[in-house]
DNA sequence: CGCCGAATTGACACGGTTCAATTGAGGTGG
DNA sequence: CCACCTCAATTGAACCGTGTCAATTCGGCG
């Protein structure tokens, strides 16, 4: 299935590397890092809440998320985890989770442990750990990006903004082109992200379609008019995205 | 002023010790943080976001918030920033500032770069490490406690949670006792971290008034019904504040 | 073919925003 | 000491974005 397409370990490489400068030893610590894997189902708690995090893993292929369960049953998701992106990563010595991981769709993910002593510090490993600390720095970012959704943006302003993150996001690690995107996710984790009720989701989606901004098909979805997606999402509001700045040209 | 009233070394030194054990050596260390001062104004720019992090600072006195400002002028507020919090304190090597950090009111901040060694693990004070590793964790918590307030709670709810959480905070380095707290932040500054309108918070904090929850005074505010309150907030979504253990009994 | 979860749609209620005006409190200068 | 100014707080009324309830349709899979 489209969304569940693997990124291959390339691409992995290539996104690290647009984030600082590797060279061949760490690009192999990565590649072998990328092809130890495992598999679990929909629905896998990958991760769990308030458990240690010993073993940083890596997402190969599906959509995953970090999320918590309300006492009411309600769920809110705190960040879409895709392809290329860590779970269990923290530079925190002895850190707990504090959210669970569940896997939104089929997934594999590796191991990456080896890791470990880049983050530390305790090797020379320096490319690779100004990448990775490029990569935590996006992932609280984008936790920012997303209070200020829910706290200061309108349903139409929240659904945009958030295609286009996940878009940009997805382009990194070569998911996506210029038009479209796989798109696993229900409306329900749609509107679990977001804030919003399930059924305001649906016509918020419609109200986009309708406009000819997106066009949704099974699985993905496509930018039909990214200016006019880009205006709806009031994106002045997080131009961050685009900052987290990609090497010096070499 | 009642808010503006510096929380004592002593204090501070009680809080860390309370996340984890210091010893003599490590207490005198923040001891003698907190009694090199600098003041600041209302309003003043204790940290611009973007600007590279390279010196944190501990708040010694007065209130200060985390805050992003969308073009269209309105202010989001990630965090309410208490005496004994830091800023511009990051696990991460050359981290850049993701929020500027403002003064809400008067200010003293005094200068924490002693830490660094200790937070790079070059040092050998395990205790301090622990107990500044709890409070950055809590600092995430908190965070993300707040999507959770953004997404899926009602203005009450937001407002309940929001003053239950200050309380333990303010309590946690005894500016508080079980009822009343320093209470500096204008209706327009709580809009700002619930995502409500300002007319909105009006009306919530009368709801709570008139139900004899709590109690409003100049610069002070009043927890009439502790459990009522808790009630009201929907605490279960966010048990999180109480969990941030305390070491065990010695 | 029939089942089940996901998507869709309509009608209606309600929470929260917006606009506009008034009151209250602290600070400053005459 | 009072008049005045400014900013914060307060209140009312109308509006509208979003949630809720309830049905119906769609689509994949056994």
């Amino acid at each position: 299935m489209f969304a569940l397409r693997a990124v291959s370990p390339d691409r992995i490489v290539a996104n690290f590397d647009a984030l600082a400068s590797l060279d061949s030893e760490e690009a192999s610590v990565l590649t072998e890092i990328a092809e130890r894997k495992g598999k679990y189902l929909v629905g896998s708690v990958l991760l769990q809440q308030g458990q240690s995090i010993d073993a940083p893993r890596l997402l190969v292929s599906g959509w995953a998320c970090r999320t918590r369960t309300l006492p009411n049953g309600q769920k809110q998701i705190f960040a879409i985890v895709l392809p290329g992106d860590f779970i269990g990563l923290c530079w925190r010595p002895h850190a707990r989770a504090l959210s669970s991981t569940v896997a939104l769709t089929a997934v594999t993910t590796a191991d990456a442990s080896a890791l470990l002593p880049t983050v530390r510090g305790e090797d020379a490993r320096y490319g690779l750990r100004e990448a990775l600390m490029l990569k935590s720095w996006q992932d609280e970012m984008l936790l920012m990006d997303h209070v200020v959704r829910l706290g200061r943006q309108s349903a139409l302003a929240r659904m945009a903004s958030f295609v286009l993150e996940l878009q940009a996001r997805l382009q990194q690690v070569g998911m996506a082109d210029e038009r479209v995107m796989p798109f696993p996710l229900t409306q329900y984790a749609i509107s679990s992200v977001l804030g919003l009720s399930l059924v305001h989701v649906n016509r918020t989606l419609r109200s986009l379609r309708d406009d000819g901004l997106i066009q949704v098909g099974s699985g993905s979805l496509a930018v039909l008019d990214s200016p006019g997606l880009c205006a709806v999402s009031d994106f002045g509001a997080m131009p961050e995205l685009g900052v987290v700045r990609l090497k010096a040209p070499s």
